[in-house]
DNA sequence: ACCATATGATTTATAAGTAAACCATAATGC
DNA sequence: GCATTATGGTTTACTTATAAATCATATGGT
């Protein structure tokens, strides 16, 4: 080991990760999955479906999104039709900004 | 050769990463902020917050939460107090819920 | 048009996640 | 109470993501 790599997560991330594995794990209970009928339906591991359960911010999304599906736990609280509909919002409204942010390079010069 | 490890996401899991993507970038574009600022505030390199913002499933569930919190974006359409309190809330759905689910041994009729 | 820079894309070394097998314990049905 | 099974927590081997550096291109301000 050599270089130590901590990455940090802010309350609000950490909580909406947190509250995410809590909302999976009463789904699947709800519809009466065991751990292993979910992950195998996941295409993951049950080790790994139990550190998303736990709200382990390490976890592939994919992985993670997936699993939310599958017990039903809507993303954004939108359905699939309402999603598909945002996405092209998103992608009108980003057309509209500039594709490059400048900074605006003059700020604070000071200096001598 | 080894093994071929091929993960598979749903379309609507594929496309609710693709919108948070796309959020993310539009709401930091509209807050003129660069790829690099961005990312060096949440802490990831600007590769990744590249894939992020292109929907790659292959991430980092606390990074992307992270850089989503930063420019704005709430997840799961709540606020701060009202994450907390639906944590609490869940906790307690949870408590009510056995905690282990028993498998009937009898096939429970799936859909199809 | 010019110049500074933001963005896209690629490569490489390193760090980390993931799957699988395992054990121990708790919990449920009988 | 007993037996079965789900769950939690390990360890190990392997696969993968990540950071950093680099280059090329596009972009926007002056």
């Amino acid at each position: 080991m050599s270089k130590i790599s901590v990455r940090t997560y802010s309350r609000y991330s950490l909580e909406a990760i947190s509250l995410l594995g809590k909302l999976i794990r009463a789904a699947r209970k709800e519809r009466k999955m065991t751990a292993q009928e979910l992950s195998d339906r996941a295409g993951i591991s049950r080790g790994l479906l139990q550190r998303i359960e736990k709200g382990d911010p390490k976890c592939e999304l994919g992985a993670t999104f997936e699993v939310a599906v599958i017990v039903g736990i809507k993303l954004f609280d939108a359905d699939a039709t309402a999603l598909t509909r945002q996405i092209r919002q998103t992608d009108e409204k980003l057309a509209l900004l500039p594709k490059s942010v400048r900074r605006k390079a003059k700020v604070v010069d000071d200096d001598f």
